[in-house]
DNA sequence: GCCTTGACGGCAA
DNA sequence: GTTGCCGCCAAGG
C-alpha cells in the first residue's frame, strides 16, 4: 500500500497522530500517555501527549477520559472541571477502580502498539 | 527570539 | 522500595 498516512509518519502533525490514537480507544477500555507516545513514535514524549489533550478538539475530549497515566490514575481530573466526573463516565464504561482515582489497567489495559499496527493509517480525519 | 510551563515516563541515586 | 531529577517536543508569555 502506498499509504502516505501512516501512525508515524513524520508529515502528520504530533497532536494528530495523537487524537486519532484517542478516537480509537474502544468503549470500556483505557490507555496511558507513554503508549500512545511511543505508538505514535513519540517514544518518552509522553507530556506531549497529555499537553496534546489539553488542546484538543470537543470529539477527541469525548474519548480523553479513557486516558490515564501509567499507574492508571486520573491525572489531570481537574481539567474536565471535577475528577469524579471522569471516574463516572468510566465506570458507566464497565471500568474498575483499584482505588477512588485509579483505574484497574490490569483489566481494562488497551495498548495501540498490541491492538493496532503501525502500518494501518489512522481515519486521517 | 528566548525562557518557562505542561493531562508524563523512565532511570538514577 | 521510594524519592527525585532529567528528558521529550510544542505552545504561550
Amino acid at each position: 500500500m502506498t499509504d502516505s498516512t501512516h501512525w508515524t509518519d513524520d508529515s502528520i502533525p504530533f497532536m494528530q497522530r495523537v487524537y486519532a490514537v484517542v478516537r480509537l480507544i474502544p468503549e470500556g477500555r483505557v490507555t496511558t500517555y507513554g503508549r500512545i507516545a511511543r505508538f505514535v513514535g513519540a517514544g518518552r514524549s509522553a507530556r506531549m501527549v497529555g499537553f496534546a489533550l489539553h488542546n484538543c478538539p470537543d470529539d477527541v475530549s469525548e474519548r480523553a477520559h479513557r486516558v490515564v497515566n501509567r499507574i492508571g490514575e486520573l491525572s489531570g481530573g481537574w481539567s474536565w472541571g471535577h475528577p469524579a466526573i471522569m471516574r463516572g463516565l468510566l465506570e458507566d464504561e464497565g471500568i474498575t477502580f483499584i482505588d477512588e482515582y485509579q483505574v484497574n489497567l490490569d483489566r481494562h489495559l488497551w495498548d495501540p502498539n498490541e491492538e493496532l499496527d503501525v502500518d494501518q493509517p489512522p481515519p486521517t480525519k
